[in-house]
DNA sequence: GTCTATAGGTGGATAGAC
DNA sequence: GTCTATCCACCTATAGAC
């Protein structure tokens, strides 16, 4: 027999649920709505992938995975190209790269996820938390790791709170958010994503290169 | 007679919702376990809010519009205090500080808002998203004006992305991300807001002040 | 203002025919 | 693998007694 068909009722399942995931997010897109939407019966779901919650898990690991194996060899090629002196934007692109640029592929489901992603990380249900924090714990020692050698003035605890912050603007980049589109005023084009990326890295590039910031010991010291 | 008991049924509804709110999120905070959490009736929501919707809504403009005033007031002091020339990391402490104290202060509530507010800007529910849209305008705006001050070298639409990257930094670490729980791995103290403060504004002043990003003119220009 | 009871709807999951 | 029919838990909202 030939490779399965791509347009099988499990691929439209996934697809559809990724679309609904996008639009109206996890916990408001109900089995029904997700099987009409792939032309599929209702109780596809639960035969293809035991219950709502296994359909989460398929959505976030089938983009997750190649996601994130994009952004650990992007790391591997910023530092094979400079041997012992990575360069910053480099490894911030290649965090960030991968996850905007899903705003734009031309794949169906892709623009989706982004979106999908984005608000995960700000999810207060347990389960999609607990699954982008598996599938990211990797990507994130690795860089961490690399980001410490990059700025050896930062303190362990410093560098924390900037990767924090900076997963905090990728994030919200990456969803989308509806100030972008409401407030923009005409002034920005939210599909230009390479233009966005590259003003993301450099903004990102700025503030984590900051000198440290001084511990607040009450000396009630002015600024500027 | 005297002022009404700060402990009668309305505000114990309010206060019920905002804890449970943090916890689980909005959509999935019903009625019933707000009502049993504020000690009332099943009806009282519905009886002293109208609805859900009214009870969401109470809970929002209840925190926000102290918030947002004092935003708007410590702007009017960092503009006073340097006329013609207010300083950067004054006008982000007004825009950044009131809203992560709020993860702080004592009184039962604040700290649970903190994260409500954070995650309302990724909340794919309309409602939600119009609520923190209409309350945050007026802020943006002020804020938006001052900056294009300050930083002359930046155009409408880099202003516009770096205000919103800025947005999402400080809304992903308002929300109280589960990473700083369950990564930290003992080198943060989340409890300790006034240093996460000045280590975020110290983060966003470098990240405002970059050099304005080239636009990517095909040249494939090599970085570094 | 507060309560009980219930209406009216939607959710996920499953049994069993085909 | 796919479908229909159905179960049961849970939701918001309201009617009406107190």
């Amino acid at each position: 027999m030939p490779v399965a068909s791509p347009t099988d009722t499990k691929s439209e399942l996934l697809e559809a649920a990724e679309r609904l995931f996008a639009e109206h997010g996890i916990a408001r897109s109900s089995l029904r709505a997700i099987t009409r939407e792939a032309g599929a019966n209702v109780a596809s779901v639960n035969y293809h992938f035991g219950s709502k919650e296994g359909l989460v898990k398929a959505v976030f690991a089938h983009r997750l995975e190649p996601l994130n194996r994009e952004r650990l060899a992007l790391l591997d090629r910023c530092l094979e190209s400079a041997k012992g002196d990575p360069d910053l934007k480099c490894v911030l692109r290649a965090l960030i790269g991968p996850a905007l640029q899903m705003m734009r592929d031309r794949e169906p489901g892709h623009k989706c996820f982004a979106q999908i992603m984005g608000r995960a990380f700000a999810d207060p249900e347990e389960r999609v938390r607990s699954i982008l924090l598996d599938e990211f714990r990797e990507v994130r020692e690795r860089f961490t790791a690399v980001l410490a050698v990059i700025l050896p003035q930062l303190s362990p605890e410093e560098l924390f709170w900037r990767f924090h912050f900076m997963i905090g603007a990728m994030a919200h980049t990456a969803a989308g958010s509806f100030f972008v589109t409401r407030h923009s005023a005409g002034v920005v084009d939210p599909s230009e994503v390479e233009g966005m990326t590259l003003k993301l890295v450099n903004f990102l590039a700025a503030a984590m290169s900051a000198p440290a910031t001084r511990s607040p010991r009450k000396t009630k010291k002015r600024k500027k």
